[in-house]
DNA sequence: CACGTCAATTGGATGA
DNA sequence: TCATCCAATTGACGTG
């Protein structure tokens, strides 16, 4: 699982937060980490609750620091004024409510050349893409995350007309195939009628030994050719 | 203001 | 147990 990373940095970078009031011992979370982690224990623990949740911790937070948005909107617009690459990291330094992140074309462009290479990224790669971007490596995890959703969305539509169009084909084929049988069917019997009109007035020469019509003295014989029926489809359907 | 987009979150599955 | 992935969802923001 990724929470424990997820939690370390969406709720690092909160060094601004750890400014502004809560004093938190922050400093006691990892002397490691480069980015401290706020976390909600600190908020919870002061008030005494148990709930682990994200969010609930977040809106807890939010409740217990009524003053955090003026903070928030103070370290968005220096986030703002700041250099494109250096706009996205600062996103969750006060550790508070979501903000929308709008990661530069730069970044984007970056990202997408990265995605075209290889969508899927080793920690390393990862690391190194961060890095360049002035991101964190869970912001360029979750972008490639949404990014392959998006490619198999996209995927996904485009299978959708294509299995819609094969479709069509055979219910056209089916149509075709039905009509085909029907005419057989007719045929058939159409053959069966003539079959027991021609025996009942043929009969054997018994000088040739061919079958001849009884009215017709002159021997016209009969061609033992396929049933006239056969070449009217000279091809199926499913040619 | 409804709607679309997209970064971010959540929770479950899976493999090492 | 941990890292990673994915699907579903949330929420901020831009736009018509």
């Amino acid at each position: 699982m990724d929470k424990g990373i997820e939690k370390e940095e969406e709720e690092g970078g909160g060094g601004e937060v750890c400014d502004i009031g809560l004093g938190l011992g922050l400093s006691n979370y990892k002397e490691s980490i480069v980015e401290p982690s706020l976390t909600l224990g600190l908020c919870v623990d002061a008030f005494g609750l148990e709930s682990k949740g994200k969010q609930t911790s977040l809106s807890q937070w939010k409740h217990c620091f009524g003053a955090k948005r003026n903070t928030e909107i103070q370290t968005d617009e220096a986030a703002t004024a700041k250099a494109s690459f250096g706009r996205a990291s600062d996103e969750e330094e006060d550790g508070g409510a979501r903000k929308k992140l709008r990661l530069t074309k730069e970044q984007s462009s970056l990202l997408e050349k990265s995605f075209k290479e290889h969508p899927s990224l080793n920690p390393k790669q990862k690391q190194a893409l961060a890095k360049h971007l002035n991101l964190r490596p869970r912001q360029v995890e979750v972008w490639f995350q949404n990014r392959r959703a998006r490619t198999k969305f996209k995927q996904t539509e485009v299978d959708l007309v294509f299995l819609k169009k094969w479709f069509e084909t055979l219910t056209d084929e089916n149509l075709k195939l039905r009509k085909e049988l029907q005419e057989l069917k007719r045929y058939k019997f159409q053959s069966s009628v003539n079959t027991k009109i021609a025996t009942s007035t043929l009969s054997m020469c018994p000088k040739c030994q061919r079958m001849t019509g009884n009215d017709d003295g002159d021997h016209a014989v009969l061609q033992s050719s396929k049933p006239f029926f056969f070449d009217h489809f000279p091809y199926s359907a499913t040619c």
